[in-house]
DNA sequence: TAAGTTAGTAAGCGATCACTAACTAATGGT
DNA sequence: ACCATTAGTTAGTGATCGCTTACTAACTTA
């Protein structure tokens, strides 16, 4: 039966790609090779020919994340030159890409070790520090300018707050609202505030 | 050896405090019930003579952790009649539990992580709920009062964004900062910005 | 002092974990 | 058409998980 045997490149993405997917709907410690080997349908031995140990594995998965949220933040930044624009972009892109890929705050809130973490640690920090460079960026751009209050980093600090908060109420009420669309509502608030425009509100 | 026999009822609470304890050191997915009895000197199987489940376990864990942050809120709140420094007092109140219970952020980010979700996502709910409330409570008090542009709700998703980001980061850089004055130099760049006072910055 | 309750232990249950060794068969180059 | 390579299987390993059973020592109370 079974047939279809797969080059070792493809099916190593393909073991990555499963677990990334299983990881929005499986709690990560319940997350065995075996549950990712049935889901592929091969045995659960198969996934150590691909990968050496579990924790290998999960590097893989989080140097994907990583590649992919690179990707977002790119096209995102190409947008406009105009930093405020490039900050709404950069937001909108991470918060678009968690949309699809509810994995990722999964990994991202689960920093606190796992047993792999010594593996994972290095690459959830410069992911982490990689989305705070892209909204550091144009805040330091807008400085003096038209950012009002608080200085470039502690402005990022608030938006990464902000994104993190939004994400996490997110996950708790299961997706119960428009990610992107509550997200970046809060970001217009918030930039608003920073540039002291009154933004159309009333008051 | 042994000896000790203690009433259930502190044997109990000493469970559930080493467990708060060893939380703070271990990962959640490794802390298993053979770890904290060997923690405390009894033996694991008398941990189920005081807990039908593990899962019951984090049930108790999480209750205690809710009694402590209200307990902390509680104290906050009935600081001052100001709204404003009712809202700095329990964010402050939040930050200082937090940082002398780092197990808190563990059990609070690990909201789907964990095989016994079912039985503490309630409480968890009602944890994060509550904390929502007491923010919220002193923003819709100054509303178009002091406040300028965001509604009472979206600022108290703001300030509980701003306390998440944080203490995130306090645990990526592992207790790098101090918790409480990072995050209330936070607090008060928001409610600056909130308000519209200058704070004494430049520009 | 005898009887009952209670906190504890020792031993082991089945299940599952990450991981390995030995073997098999599909694939692809010549 | 052959054959080396290699993706995959079968069948295990020891460790550890949550949890149970059978028993015991200590405390309480009638």
């Amino acid at each position: 039966m079974s047939g279809t045997r797969k080059p070792a490149e493809d099916r190593k993405t393909e073991i990555v790609d499963t677990t990334l997917r299983l990881l929005a709907k499986t709690p990560i410690e319940k997350l065995s090779t075996s549950h990712i080997a049935r889901e592929i349908g091969i045995t659960q031995a198969a996934i150590f020919r691909h990968f050496p140990t579990k924790a290998a594995l999960w590097g893989a998965v989080l140097e994907t994340v990583e590649a992919r949220a690179i990707a977002a933040w790119d096209t995102a930044t190409g947008v406009s030159p105009e930093p405020m624009a490039r900050l709404r972009a950069t937001m909108r892109a991470q918060l678009s890409l968690i949309a699809e890929c509810p994995a990722i705050p999964v990994l991202i809130f689960s920093a606190g070790r796992i047993t792999a973490e010594m593996a994972i640690h290095p690459i959830h920090l410069r992911i982490v520090q990689g989305l705070r460079m892209r909204i550091l960026d144009p805040l330091r751009a807008a400085a003096s300018r038209e950012i009002s209050t608080p200085s470039p980093e502690d402005g990022s600090d608030l938006f990464l707050g902000l994104l993190q908060g939004i994400v996490f109420r997110w996950r708790l009420t299961d997706g119960g609202f428009d990610l992107v669309a509550e997200g970046m509502r809060l970001v217009d608030i918030q930039i608003a505030l920073m540039t002291g425009s009154t933004n159309g509100q009333r008051t």
